[in-house]
DNA sequence: CAGTGGATGCTCT
DNA sequence: GAGCATCCACTGT
């Protein structure tokens, strides 16, 4: 049977339900993407969060209904893709990560200027080369195209750690990943 | 494997 | 002007 598709009413609740379960779910973008296997919780009262303080400036989105695209660029340089979840006013988004690449992996391999499969979504800036999302992407709903999400078929073993690349709250366990996969990131310890 | 520094552009809890 | 939710190239174990 096939997958079920990921609506906006799975996006609309806590942050910390979202996140684990978005682990083993599939992301397309223009039908290129494949399987999730890392993400990270942010949220208003976070101060590590874009949105900590309130909405203003590029965090608007993540202010706004569950269920749409925030994409922000990272150090001048990398782009990187949120999915905004809980609802109007929350401020929480989960930031996407890595992926295991399964589909249009000649494009991602094309895009990223690799042919080492392990590196072509390891990182949310990768990620998103990998995928085409840009800032042209922000605010973008998620339950129609160019997005395509699918629910996972099983419940896989999922593991957290501490955030990376942030300076603040690094303590919190806000990591998630899928047990054992050489797609992520950096191990989780 | 770990650590360091540069690139680069936007926001400013 | 400082500080980044990063990545890559390079150095040294």
């Amino acid at each position: 049977m096939k997958p079920a598709r990921l609506t906006r009413e799975f996006f609309d609740r806590s942050v910390f339900a979202v996140a684990p379960e978005l682990i083993g779910a599939t992301l397309l973008f223009r039908g290129v993407g494949g399987e999730i296997v890392e993400v990270e919780a942010y949220h208003e009262t976070d101060p590590a969060a874009h949105s900590y303080g309130g909405p203003r400036g590029r965090n608007i989105v993540m202010f706004g209904p569950a269920g749409y695209a925030y994409v922000y660029r990272s150090y001048g340089i990398h782009w990187c893709l949120n999915f905004v979840c809980e609802g109007v006013g929350s401020g929480a988004a989960v930031l996407i990560r890595a992926l295991k690449p399964v589909t249009g992996l000649h494009t991602m391999r094309r895009r990223r200027r690799t042919t080492d499969e392990r590196l072509l979504c390891a990182g949310p800036g990768r990620l998103c080369q990998a995928l085409g999302i840009t800032g042209a992407h922000y605010g973008l709903a998620l339950d129609a195209p160019p997005f395509e999400l699918f629910a996972r078929t099983a419940t896989p073993a999922i593991v957290t750690g501490r955030r990376i690349g942030i300076t603040k709250a690094v303590d919190e366990p806000w990591r998630y990943g899928l047990a054992g996969s050489r797609f992520v990131s950096k191990p989780f310890r």
